[in-house]
Order: C-alpha cells, then structure tokens, then sequence
DNA sequence: TTTCAAAGGGTATACGTTTTCAACAATTAT
DNA sequence: ATAATTGTTGAAAACGTATACCCTTTGAAA
C-alpha cells in the first residue's frame, strides 16, 4: 500500500507537503495541492490510521462495552452511539462484556491499548472504584445506565426507582389491588431498584407486596414463564403483573395464556423497556419506555465531547425518567 | 502513560529486552523477566496498539460491516462475530453501511485505513467490481450473505431460491392452494431469489401464482401491514401468505386479526430468518430458519484464517441452507 | 590452554505519520 | 535601492514498538 513517501516522491515534494495536502493544512500552494491530489487519487493513497494515532495521540475511535449484542436492548444501544459516531467520522471499537468481571475487565483495557480516548461503557460487573479509576485515566470516559455519585458528570442514566414507582403507580390507579411482581434474580442495581419503586408506591397507596407474590428468575423469556409457573402453583390471586422487562412480560402472558388465563381481561401484565417485541407480542405490551437509543447517543456526544478537551462539568448528571407506554396488555378493573 | 522505554529504564535494561518480555520472547533470563514484569505491573503498563500494528504491519483486529445494528438480525450477525473474536483476542471495529451506496464504500475505507487484515462485510448496495478488487486488498476479506461467483470461496451465503421453495412447498403439503405472497420492495438479490424458489415451487405442482397475488413493501413491520392491507382489498382469495421475513409476517397477521381474519385458521402466515419476534408473536411463527449466528461465526474464523496467510482455497464455497421452523402460525387446510 | 557454542542482552533502524523550525522566493513597503 | 513581509517548501525529530544484528559472558569440549 502507498506511503506518503511514495506519493512525495512521484509529486516531486516533500513529505511535509503531502501530509499538509492530506489534512487540508493552510500552507501549500493551489498548483502543488492539486497535483498532490491527483497523484494520491491515481496511487490509491489511503493514511495509515495506526500511524496518524501515534504521532497525534488521537485515535478518532470511540470504544463501546456492552453485555451481549443480541440482546435487542443492547442492539439499541450500540445504534444510538453508532449513530453519532458515523456524523463525527469517528471508527467504533466494540466489545462484549457479558456482565462479568474479568470480561468487562479485559474488554476496557483492551480498549485502552488502543488508546481510544473516548469510550461509552455498560458495566454491571466491575465496582465503583474500578470505573472511576478508568474515568481518571480515559479523558471521554461515559457511563450508560448506571449512576456513581464520584464521577456524577459522566453518568448517563435512566431513574429506575421512578420507574418502578410509575409501573406500579399506573396499575394501582387502573383499580388492581393485588399485584404480583416478576424480577431478575441477577442482583444487579437495576432490578433492586425497580423493585423499591414498586414498594414505594405500594405502600403509599395502603396495599401490599407479600414476599409471595415476588418471583425470581432469569430476565428472559423464559425467566418470565417460570416465574409465572411459579405464581400460579402457589395458587396467588393477583389481577395484575408487574415484569421486570418486556421479555419476562411477554413470557408471563404465554403462561398465562396457556393455563387459560385471558390477558389482560384476567390478568393484566405490564413489562419494562420498551423494546422491539413490545410492539409485536399479542397482546401488545403496556410498558415503560427506556429510551436507550436517545441516551445512547447522549453518551457518545459527552464522551466525544470530554475527549476532545471539554472538561466535565462539576455537579451536573444526566438523569431520564421513563414514561408509560399505553397499549393494551392492562386494562382497568 | 508509561512506555517501553519508561519501564527499560525503570528495570535498568534495554528496549529490546522489555520488548522481548511483553511478548514471551526468548532471549531472556528467568530472573530478568520477573524483574521486568513486576516493574510493568507496578507501573500499569499498556502496550500502545497503534505503534504495534506500525511496526508489525498486523492489527488483531476484524472489521464488520453490517446494515443497521438495531436490525435484530444484524444484531444476531454482529454476535455471531463477537463470539469468535472474543476468543481470539482480536478487537472489533464496526461501522454500519446503512445499504447505501457511498455509506458501504466509507465503512469499508475507513476499516481500510485502520490496516485491518481480516473484514466481515454485509453489503448489498456495492457492486460484484467493487467487492472483488476490495477482495484483493484485504487478504482476510469475506462477504457475507451475498454470492459472488469469482471470490466464491470468500462468501458466506444462504441459499435463497431452495428457502423460497420449501417455504412454498410445506405450504402446497398443508393443502393450501391459493398461497399470496409479501414481498420486499427493495429490489436486492435475496427478495428476487426467495421469490424464484417461490414460483418454482407453485409451478412445480401446478398451481399458479398471478402477480395480483404479490405486494412489494418495505420489509418491516408496517410494510407487512400495508402489503397485507392492498392483498384484503383486492378481495383475492387466499389461505396462506408467505413473507419476506418475520417482520412482514408479524405485521400481516397484525392485519389480519384486526380484519376479524383468525390466524392461522382462516388463514396461514409463514414468516423467514427466525429472529426472535418469531417466538414472541401471536401465534408463535411458522418460519425458515436463516442460521445467521452461525454463519457469521464462521465468517469471521474464515476471515481470520485468511488474514494470518492461509490461502482461500479455489473451488471451496460457504452455502448454507435454511430449514423450515414449525410453530403454530400454519395449518392443514 | 584454546576454541566454540549457547545464552543473555544491547544498539540501531524501521514502521508512516505530524509538526516545528528554518530557509527560500516573491512581493510589498520604506 | 533596501528592508520587511508574506507565502511556499523542505529537513528533521518525534510518536512507541519490534527485530535484525552485534557483543559479551560462561561453561564445556577439544
């Protein structure tokens, strides 16, 4: 592949000029810049991205840490960023980190060797003082869906404690007076804290949530119908079901279904999310909406933005509320 | 950030012997070693990525190019990728080409810049020319879900025109005899070869397919709405519709059920690529399997075998064939 | 004792860029 | 006419790493 070298060399110039061509540099004659041009045209000249980031100590990359990509949630993710990264014509490192340590771990620092100096990372796994540890080192270092007060300025978040609180405030206010609840057993944040929301608003409105009506499984599909397999040998009666995501949601109502339960004329259920399957499942699924996508990109605008010598601003987070998406697996009672 | 030459100093040796450590060399003493490892260690050291893939002329690391990530399938793609990747230590570099055009072209320059010896690419928009010459600069080049006669040993395919006829032919064994059809209205290779099996197969066993039977839409959700909107108001009659994909399908029993048409027993749907709404929908998909994971996975070891020398063998290609998924979305007639 | 090989380690160069500094030519002001 | 300025170009150093080549030491074989 052609060198600047080789570019200079048939131009007749020095390498100064041609890398000046290159980056549109101001000082360079019309006549030199045009033949310049035409030559890196006919050699196929392309720059050697590994060898401007050395010299520069900047990589026009962003890197990206996520769980798993075929979770849609986290497709939605890697769009949002993907998104505005295309428009800065900035290259997208990915890695998966599965919510384990040693992958997340390793996924970051991976990263890192590539001297990305912009990165929007999902981690569940890794401890605070870890993360704020990178977020020292890595200038555009953005957090997504999750909060450490430390590093407030580089957290973008969705409030999930509201969340869960609106969930149960909603089903509450459609006239259910028994609700059952299907959470993740994985003892992250996220799950933690919608089940507070949901407490919360329990006990405002004078009901309860006995430990019985709470099941615990995987937070997928299937998790939704052994929750619910669960709910119903225990004989509960509860008119309406709380999930912790559109997956358990959809997977709940196929038990519910399937034991001749009419959703939602029965049985109402609600899920959490808002993504692609919502809109597909039958019936369709009343849900919060996380609008991942636009918080997404947020992230990648801060991390590009921090990257490129902005410094965080002290005292300021980034902080969305979900919001109810009406449809039609709820009604009143 | 420290460097090689930070830590020679630190350990009071050369360049060359920290080199020789990082990268298990031989020519040097147990005790050096340890020596210059715990110095690295204590002072976090990161080899620089970029001045190594100078220097070795190698990136470890694979490009892919796909559509759109919150596409599930290409999410699914994408995933297929990770998987191998992630075992092999290499990085991921992504960019989506959004089947455009000038959009392909950038995502696949800019990889090129980064020197990346191995690429995965999904691309409908570019031409057979363009492709090949790309094939003959990148020795680890592989395209997938697209055929290409002169670098067919560099393709990952599936084997649209049999998807197309199985589909149609599990139908004609149910003993559906007037069979519609939805169509994408993107005028690519795969709706124009899934189509062909289609015609094959109804022709095949003496039926017909008049074109007022077909509707061209764009391939989601909405389209298969719509399609399925103009075949109603036709008032052609037909007891099973076959899809372009799950979308479609999902969209067009949408309709259906809203007609007050009940599905699958007035009418049969059958969907193709078996993403994950086909489980989560109402009925449960009848679908061809389009094993998408799998065939990324082998695109990328493909892909890395090539980039570290081994050369594509002639006369070898990667056709996969799907495989009719039966759930409850089609019935006997 | 001499000779030699092997092991351990250092020097210097190359990879492809960007950028600082200095030099030169041409133009304008004095 | 000379001095000052502007515009255009080149030489060289630097970025962080890998490696080919050379040097020294050591111990064993001759």
């Amino acid at each position: 592949m052609a060198t600047i070298k080789d570019i200079a060399q048939a131009a007749g110039v020095s390498l100064a000029t041609v890398s000046r061509v290159i980056n549109d540099g101001p000082k360079v004659g019309s006549d030199t810049r045009k033949r310049v041009k035409k030559i890196m045209e006919e050699m196929g000249y392309r720059p050697n991205a590994n060898a401007r980031a050395l010299v520069t100590k900047k990589s026009a990359s962003l890197g990206v840490v996520i769980a798993e990509l075929h979770d849609p949630f986290f497709a939605m993710l890697a769009h949002g960023v993907e998104s505005v990264t295309r428009k800065n014509n900035v290259q997208i490192l990915l890695s998966a980190g599965s919510i384990e340590k040693e992958t997340e771990l390793r996924a970051i620092e991976t990263l890192l060797e590539h001297r990305v100096e912009a990165m929007v990372v999902h981690s569940k796994a890794l401890d605070d003082k870890t993360l704020v540890e990178f977020s020292k080192q890595v200038p555009g270092f953005v957090l997504i869906n999750r909060y450490i007060p430390e590093i407030a300025n580089r957290c973008v978040w969705l409030d999930n404690v509201t969340g869960g609180r609106l969930m149960a405030e909603y089903a509450i206010n459609q006239g259910h007076e028994h609700v059952a609840v299907i959470s993740s057993q994985y003892r992250i944040d996220d799950p933690n804290q919608r089940l507070e929301g949901v407490r919360t608003a329990i006990k405002h409105a004078n009901l309860v949530l006995p430990e019985s009506m709470i099941e615990y499984a995987t937070p997928d599909q299937e998790g939704g119908e052994l929750a619910m397999q669960n709910l119903l040998a225990t004989g509960a009666k509860f008119t309406a079901v709380l999930a912790y995501n559109d997956a358990m949601a959809s997977g709940a109502m196929t038990m519910l279904q399937d034991h001749g339960i009419a959703v939602p004329e029965q049985v109402s259920v609600m899920g959490y999310d808002d993504v692609l399957l919502a809109k597909y499942c039958r019936p369709k699924l009343t849900t919060l909406r996380y609008p991942v996508e636009m918080m997404a990109s947020k992230a990648a605008e801060l991390a590009l933005k921090y990257a490129s010598g902005k410094k965080p601003e002290e005292g300021l987070t980034f902080k969305y509320t979900p919001t109810i998406i009406k449809r039609d697996s709820i009604v009143r009672v």
